[in-house]
DNA sequence: TGCAATTTTGCAACCGGTTGCAAAAAATGT
DNA sequence: ACATTTTTTGCAACCGGTTGCAAAATTGCA
């Protein structure tokens, strides 16, 4: 068993208070008293029970990292910037994996049997209603990649989903395309659904411009390709906003294999930008998504929450933008 | 402030222990004082509290999940597989995020405040030094994708990693290269130096084909890209084993953007076989690492080692094998 | 040097649970 | 019905810390 507080006390000839007050900052310990305890510390290897002070203190410095999105390279990167980040400021993130998790009541009643000081939700596809169960517990959360609103529940930071659709048919759009379409992600994601809205708001516009549509049932490689391939077969689209990277480079994969060739014959526009769309062998144009302002964001939130619980819920929104590589023909 | 299981006892009329122990199974509890109390705690919406349980049990559940690869996709699916598995198993995985620290004593000192159970060590490039401070420490601990040993002092599991350079040697020997090559990661990695020195045992037996090396400064798409590119500029291989997947993918990129075609002209093995090496644009030929399998010994060796924390080291080791694709071209 | 103001220290209660032990209650046997 | 065994319950101490409060020690100032 580890060295306790009471065992340094005793060696140091000092009350268990004063061996507690040098590990607290901010707390009244003379230097001599200081410098006494933490002899002792040192020589028995004392470091204080981050969980037994919690009890009293009622701060545990444990996030909770929700999320449901293991198959989509870029939450690699998102969990990377929000262990370092959340790490650089003291805090520990416990990481909780919802795929397979019918019920939301469940991750919450565990997180809140560690209590957990925050819960950052990193989800595209969650509905809005799943952070909302923290709030209603009473934690502080933030929802990263959620669906902003004008009347925000929760803390939610992200992008606006619905500017990027427009931006996207913009974009086919001044590169003369005449037949374009939109390939979501799965239909019930706010992710989807507003990339969608966008996009035929912005083709409504251009009514003599052909505008298709049709979903993907994930957002992952096999569902992008399975969904361009039966494309494929019938009158496809002369390019298609996808609903992310992934999906994007399923799509471009069910081009390639069926003696099509992109951009030539089929644009393809993603969404998020991740790292391997700029790998000179996929080299795919695509909207860019601020992960790392979002993540920063997002920590800087939950911080700024764990002072001020209450703190009136506000949406963050980071503007996206157009990365030109080489799957779009150019304009004409 | 949640509720606490005084609350439930004032209320269910009865004493705390008898409250604390219809929540811990095993425990004496009458069928009615079962139900009083479960009554009582519905309605005030009680659920106990872990971590104050965890001071008198000397249990947290809590597992620090260690690792310093957040940029490798195959690292996704790891975090994937072991969040989930730990779940299954009522465990909770607390993240450590490794990249940049130098001092593991600094990370083995946090997961010790925090009391957690187990540390699981998932890295390859990772001295073994390194999970050998958590057991020194007195934490049991499981080194994921760790160098195995005949001797090992703190348990392992994981692939043979000098099996797979000579598998990869006979592999290329058996479609009749006359020339080929190791492209290793990075060159201290402990896996490096095994598929390097596996790679090299086998050419021995082979003096009549010429074998030469390099290493690229990380398991990444830009160092294996960069790597390649400077190979190309003076008289490269026929065929070369890469270091693992995403290695191999920047190395084929640069393949390609030199003008030459793969397999025709340079023949490229992997290893990993990452979920994206399958995708048909990329379709890699490569040696398959059983993941899967890894980290369910993983865990399960970590749940045995909470039951007894001094069990003897052991190395579990799981068998690799060779996904043909197209990468490399057909023997003679 | 003496006295008030300030700082440092220890006591003891508390955070939210668990558990050994003995008393109380229920079950069993005759 | 009573004695005996078994099960259930509550008391109180404990897990490893923190903290309000008052006593003790130190400091400042006349």
């Amino acid at each position: 068993m580890a060295i306790t507080l009471k065992e340094v006390a005793e060696r140091a000839g000092v009350s268990r208070s004063a061996v507690s007050r040098t590990f607290t900052d901010g707390a009244s310990v003379s230097f001599k008293m200081r410098r006494k305890v933490e002899k002792a510390a040192r020589e028995l290897g004392y470091s204080p029970n981050a969980l037994a002070s919690s009890l009293t203190t009622g701060r545990t410095k444990l996030i909770g990292l929700v999320s449901n999105n293991f198959h989509n390279p870029i939450f690699l990167q998102v969990f990377d910037l929000f262990t370092r980040g959340l790490q650089e400021r003291g805090l520990r993130p416990l990481l909780v994996n919802l795929t397979n998790e019918l019920d939301p009541e469940h991750s919450v009643r565990m997180l809140q049997q560690y209590s957990v000081d925050g819960v950052v939700v990193a989800s595209s596809t969650l509905p809005p209603g799943f952070s909302r169960v923290f709030r209603d517990a009473g934690v502080p959360v933030v929802h990263s990649f959620g669906r902003s609103t004008a009347t925000p529940q929760v803390h939610v930071v992200g992008i606006d989903n619905v500017e990027c659709g427009r931006m996207a048919a913009r974009e086919l759009v001044s590169r003369g395309y005449e037949h374009v379409a939109f390939l979501g992600g799965p239909k019930p994601a706010t992710s989807t659904q507003d990339r969608y809205s966008g996009f035929f708001s912005e083709m409504a516009l251009h009514p003599n411009i052909k505008a298709s549509y049709s979903f993907a049932h994930d957002y992952s490689f096999d569902a992008g390709r399975h969904k361009m391939l039966s494309l494929l077969k019938e009158n496809p689209a002369q390019a298609y906003f996808c609903g992310d990277d992934v999906l994007s480079i399923g799509a471009l994969s069910a081009i390639q294999d069926s003696g099509y060739s992109c951009p030539e014959d089929i644009g393809i526009i993603g969404l998020n930008d991740m790292e391997m769309s700029g790998w000179e062998n996929i080299n795919l144009t695509t909207i860019h998504q601020p992960i790392q302002q979002i993540v920063h964001s997002s920590i800087e939130l939950m911080v700024a929450m764990l002072d001020d619980p209450d703190r009136y819920p506000e949406s963050r929104i980071f503007a996206c933008s157009i990365i030109e590589r080489g799957t779009l023909r150019p304009a004409p």
